[in-house]
RNA sequence: GCUGACGUAGCUCAGUGGUAGAGCGCGUCCUUGGUAAGGACGAGGUCACGGGUUCAAUCCCCGUCGUCAGCUCCA
């Protein structure tokens, strides 16, 4: 019997029922052939060994498509297994995924894996390559499978067994190793050509923090070893932006243990660049109809306990403190003090929408282990704003967040993100306060804000905060990487509890919307960010220091400050380097210190009134009268030009 | 918070059961030089902190704090 099969572009195969997967790519071509990794035939992911018994729609899948790379990566996290378990029989299996960037597997081991333990295993799987054997599927019945893991002594791969369907269940089997698996897999362990294991962590079974803490070893595989290696360079480079590494070598910020962890010291350079940020941000708000406040850092208990933030964030809090006899608490959030100012008078719908924005510090208890560089901390600077609005009024308001959001984002660089619209999940209605109703009219609105500026958005269920929808903005970085950015969520939940209140123009009583939002997210994390995208090198408008003068001997010195002094006055951010050093020492400090000009000047400049323009990472500039180039240079501040 | 690794000069890191080293940076001096490191000399360390083992601990053991890789959680 035929069948026809037909390929992604259309044309169709005629194949004797029966014909592998492997066969039909070896019928289209000895290439795809050798690069095939699996197959989607009809929707379903199936592994090259696998016969094709009747006709349909079928794209063969190499490690280019993601798909393929995740079961090339799977197959990779088997073979890890496999070494694991050849080195340590007693191992419990966990899971074994492809993830984003490679693989990982959990294991229950009773000793602790060092880095070392970690190339022991690597050698291991090499064997395991190089033995080459078949990866085979084996279909199970759920009685036959609990029995299987048993007598392997699987516990956790029991545990997952009892929770399947009767139906459908597969382990595959390669050599002298078996694994409860979906797959599909790579026809066998030889196809692997290039890996490597990188890390090891702890990690819950089953994310459960009161569940036994597994080992997980994670590591990535590519078909090519060059890919691979390009692979670990970009790595690499991620590292040498890392924040934290280049905050200290261009003096930005710290971070002291005498002080506490997660307390963000802002260095005279590091500052300059926040202070930039911050003008910047507060212009652009007040442009759009933002009016700027300021709120204090500590209130009595009793408000907090208003706002529900006892009930639902107690544990995130820092403790309190007793003034007259009445307790205070440092402030994790902002917005309860925005709605004592809402309630300060009556407001009518005339006054709305009303928009306070405000670079307010909080504080927040953050477990010990979370703490990250910059990025996660327990003191930091919202740009956070509240929008009290009429219910008619969201769409737009929501529209001009998005908007004021994609500006300031491309101020940044930030030319590339992805929106996400975080809606509740219905199934867990009891996570939300509200009625259905709300829910569906906001998240609507949210929606509709979005399509009306022609966005494309994903749409998370589950990912809602308890008192409302959400749209999240994630930034994509230079190195491709995204960053929770901008985040716009309505709330339901503080009118309600502070019983805010307008009168309408039908003389009636109404509930304000609020909307709180940020932009930026916190200082801190906003700026570790920009640190790692710019990787130190600021543009013009941010940059600590904007130009270096280098004079060429103790001469020149005169001349330098002399520029100094006309640079300054008009607002540039100028330094002149006049250490008993070459010119050649000189340059290379500020190309370390990433300042993007060097003005080196000599007899010829002196003479002239001009510099030679150097350009960071791009060399000589040419020669140019000073002040002609101050212009360019103010010129270049006031576009905020990257 | 949990698991593991780590904590040595301002920074990056060697090192040893018998009181510690390099490079960079810093200081002084020489040198006055044309676009990514000129030379000499020098200062600088309670080897995170607290216990324990030992004749002797920076090194071995325990605890604490911090950092890092993750888990969980989040701006």
């Amino acid at each position: 019997m035929e069948i026809n099969i037909i390929l992604p572009d259309g044309s169709v195969k005629k194949l004797p029922a029966g014909t592998t997967v492997e066969e039909l790519a070896r019928s289209i071509g000895p290439g795809l052939a050798r690069d095939a990794v699996a197959a989607r035939f009809e929707g379903r992911l199936i592994g090259l060994a696998e016969p094709l018994e009747h006709g349909g729609h079928i794209t063969i899948l190499t490690f280019d498509d993601p798909e393929g790379r995740d079961v090339y990566r799977h197959s990779a996290a088997h073979v890890m297994a496999q070494a694991v378990k050849r080195l340590y029989p007693d191992a419990r299996l966990g899971i074994g995924p492809a993830i984003a960037d490679g693989f990982y597997y959990d294991f229950d081991i009773d000793e602790a894996l060092t880095p070392e333990d970690l190339e022991r295993i690597e050698a291991v799987m090499w064997e395991i390559v190089d033995e080459d054997t078949p990866f085979e599927c084996i279909a199970l019945e759920k009685d036959e499978a609990l029995d299987l893991f048993e007598e392997l002594d699987e516990e956790y791969k029991q545990e997952m067994i009892r929770e399947m369907e009767e139906q459908g269940i597969t382990a595959y089997k390669h050599g002298d190793f078996v694994d409860l698996c979906r797959g599909p897999h790579l026809p066998s362990t030889g196809r692997l050509k290039a890996f490597k294991l990188l890390s090891v962590a702890g990690a819950y079974w089953r994310g459960d923090e009161y569940r036994p803490q597994l080992q997980r070893i994670y590591g990535t595989a590519f078909d090519k070893q060059a890919d691979l290696e390009q692979h670990l360079e970009r790595l690499e480079q991620a590292r040498l932006r890392d924040h934290r590494r280049v905050g200290r070598t261009l003096d930005l910020f710290s971070i002291h243990e005498e002080g506490g962890p997660g307390l963000v010291y802002w260095h005279p350079k590091g500052a300059v660049v926040r202070t930039a940020i911050e003008d910047f941000w507060r212009s652009a708000h007040r442009d759009r109809g933002y009016d700027l406040v300021y709120s204090p850092h500590i209130a009595k208990k009793e408000l907090w306990a208003t706002s529900g933030h006892l009930d639902t964030f107690q544990d995130s809090m820092f403790g309190s403190m007793e003034v007259d006899g009445g307790e205070y608490i440092l402030k994790p959030m902002n917005c309860p003090f925005h709605i004592l100012m809402y309630k300060n008078a009556t407001r009518s719908y005339r006054d709305l929408p009303m928009r306070w924005a405000e670079l307010g510090t909080v504080y927040r208890y953050e477990r010990s282990g979370v703490l990250h560089g910059l990025l996660r901390v327990r003191g930091f600077t919202q740009d956070d704003a509240h929008i009290f609005c009429r219910p008619d009024q969201v769409e737009d308001e929501v529209v001009g967040v998005v908007r004021l959001a994609q500006y300031m984002l491309s101020v940044f660089g930030y030319t590339d993100y992805q929106i996400v619209l975080s809606v509740h999940d219905e199934l867990e209605s009891d996570k939300y306060i509200g009625t259905p109703e709300i829910w569906e009219e906001a998240e609507t609105k949210l929606a509709r804000s979005l399509d009306r500026m022609a966005l494309d958005y994903e749409i998370d269920v589950g990912e809602a905060k308890f008192y409302g929808p959400a749209i999240d903005i994630k930034m994509v970085d230079a190195l491709g990487r995204a960053w929770q950015g901008p985040t716009i969520q309505l709330d339901f939940n503080l009118p309600e509890r502070f019983d805010l209140e307008y009168a309408g123009e039908d003389g009636h009583v109404h509930r304000p919307v609020m909307i709180h939002r940020t932009v930026l997210g916190s200082m801190e994390r906003f700026f570790g960010g920009l640190i790692e995208h710019y990787g130190g090198a600021f543009p013009v408008w941010l940059a600590p220091v904007q130009a270096v003068i280098i004079p060429i001997t103790d001469d020149h010195v005169e001349y330098a400050r002399e520029i100094e002094r006309d640079y300054a006055a008009h607002g540039i951010r100028v330094e002149v380097d006049d250490r008993n050093e070459k010119v050649g020492y000189k340059i290379r400090n500020a190309e370390v210190e990433k300042v993007p000009y060097m003005l080196v000047v000599g007899d010829r400049e002196a003479e002239a009134e001009t510099v030679s323009v150097r350009s960071r990472g791009e060399g000589e500039k040419g020669t140019v009268a000073y002040r002609e180039f101050r212009e360019d240079v103010l010129g270049e501040i006031e576009e905020r030009s990257s």
